[in-house]
DNA sequence: GAAAGTACTTTCCATTAGGAAACTACTTCA
DNA sequence: TGAAGTAGTTTCCTAATGGAAAGTACTTTC
């Protein structure tokens, strides 16, 4: 006789582990909190802002974890009409759901450090 | 005159945006959040338990994810004995302290499925 | 003594992620 | 007229991720 699964075999938790693929799926990637936490820090910032700002990133990542972010309706880009043209970009009123979780990430980061110097 | 960066040149937002990669560095990959989900869950598992648990791993993930997480101290691994001999894998009381950041992620993916529900 | 269960490890392979550098295209300022 | 700033895209490359399948080693049960 095969032993089955037990504690993920309700419902209840498929939906769970479920639910962590989704968010993980979306936020995939090493640039997707860095750029979602400059921009919920900076509210309006343009392209070559947000270049400047995440130390590391190159244009080709920015710019397509920028679309990501989009397609996912977390971020808005609006074309100004300026003298050279700039484009901004936007945390959405959704997407700013997500900071109690950026916020969690990054507690726990801190404390973790603290944690090692701490114990050793 | 070059720009410089504004937002992040303060050492406030260094050092988050240093505790943002040092989380989803010791937390990277496919599995660990299931992983950690699921022995959060079910106290403690052995390997076979956790293969069977989590849909989809192999052997050869599940065995070098654990590995990790035993490395960060977030996984303890318990060598029981008996007749077949078996390992007992649990969370670590630090490694508890990720229950919250855990639930803010399965909150937010449950979240997320509905305002597609409900929106379409 | 063969099957099945314990816990892994190893090998081999394909896909993906991500970085560097160059390039496009258009505008404004000196 | 050329330097610099806007916002990207494209190409080329390497390293990391992760999956399938088989193998190791040892024990207990039928």
């Amino acid at each position: 006789m095969k032993k089955k699964s037990v504690i993920n075999d309700t419902p209840a938790c498929q939906i769970r582990m479920q639910a962590i693929s989704d968010t993980m799926g979306i936020l995939s990637g090493k640039w997707k909190f860095h750029i979602l936490g400059t921009l919920i820090e900076g509210r309006k910032l343009g392209f070559m802002d947000l270049l400047r700002e995440i130390d590391g990133i190159g244009s080709k990542m920015l710019s397509k974890e920028l679309q990501d972010l989009e397609m996912n309706h977390l971020v808005s880009r609006t074309v100004m009409n300026t003298k050279p043209i700039t484009v901004e970009y936007a945390v959405t009123e959704y997407g700013a759901t997500l900071a109690p979780l950026i916020d969690e990430l990054t507690k726990w980061g801190l404390a973790y450090r603290q944690s090692i110097h701490g114990s050793k």
